[in-house]
DNA sequence: AATTATATGTACTAACCTGTATCTTTTGTC
DNA sequence: GACAAAAGATACAGGTTAGTACATATAATT
């Protein structure tokens, strides 16, 4: 492996690892393991398993977010339809075998101060999802863009949560059917 | 302390414990040490911390379901409006201090494996939730009570984990909103 | 009051954790 | 090819973890 790939391939491999194990049960030798570098390797490159974690998140958000709208995009829609679009992105994720919940919401849990960096990652994410929505929903001429993106992201969260209990990615599908009949008025 | 009382006293303690920072990050000897009683005791009535876990979840369970069950009763209304009561249910626990999310989906979120017996207890409170949402709906003469329960889950969902990362209990009236929407059809 | 069951206290095991120190080997660059 | 930076390997420190052993004390029961 080139040199200039590592800190990529162990923040992916770290995550990954995360998603499945949890952020406190999978420990720095799991990863370094599974990643094929020693350990000096990976606190040359963070500090701590903490920015490790917070550089995970931060990949997280970003591959998340241009996946979503990728796949909103590539679909050609405008207005609602377009807002409804990314609940067949969330179900895809659902049904994947790399879904284990919210990444963020199980970081939250785990690392509980507000405070903490990794909290506070989790915070920026969902305040770029809100945006997220608003920016679609103001394209779509609502009176109330603001209230529309919220009660999008109210249905995300909620079907990113029933889906992780119940293993049923259909969640998605009940959302979207909530959202479709919430953008009618 | 009276020695019938150890047991209950121990999964509250826990239970707050828990909740308050985490299930992998809070230690039987802080439960202990805080609960006051000998490790030899704990281990008594619990043959593991897993299996302490366990007691403490389905403890929350029967307190949530109960407390909600009695606050939207005491309320006396009937049809729509009680099944939008237990959004109000919701606000409260949102703006108490004891609020870090849904101890279920955290508690998921750490012991990621659907077959542990943690995982489980989650996702038979989960079930007991819908039902219960499900019992509303179809006492409010609903057409189809399965899936307003459905709807109502997921909003419940959404605003407990917007609620814990926005740190913002509106949440809960955002979601009462958009339920009263949703039924109106 | 005697007996039985349970709680306490202390110490301990054995494993695991994050993070570091040290030294050797590899890699990229001038 | 020489030199510097970074990766590898190994070992280790210092702390925490869940869980147990064992001897003593305190309840509850008969």
């Amino acid at each position: 492996m080139k040199r200039a790939q590592i800190p990529e391939h162990l923040i992916d491999v770290a995550a990954a690892l995360f998603n499945r194990l949890g952020y406190r049960a999978a420990g720095v030798d799991q990863v370094i393991a599974e990643a094929g570098i020693a350990k000096t390797t990976l606190y040359r490159h963070f500090k701590s398993k903490e920015d490790l974690i917070v550089a995970v998140l931060r990949r997280i958000d970003e591959h998340y977010r241009s996946e979503m709208r990728q796949a909103v995009d590539s679909l050609g829609l405008e207005g609602k339809p377009r807002l409804l679009a990314t609940f067949d992105f969330l179900e895809g994720w659902f049904a994947s075998e790399a879904f284990y919940g919210c990444p963020f919401i199980c970081a939250a849990g785990e690392y509980c101060e507000r405070s903490s960096a990794i909290f506070q990652e989790s915070v920026m994410h969902k305040r770029l999802m809100v945006a997220y929505f608003e920016e679609l929903a103001r394209a779509a001429s609502f009176d109330d863009p603001r209230r529309i993106a919220d009660e999008i992201n109210l249905l995300h969260e909620g079907a990113t949560a029933v889906a992780h209990i119940t293993g049923d990615p259909g969640a998605a599908r009940k959302a979207k059917s909530a959202a479709a009949r919430l953008m009618e008025d």
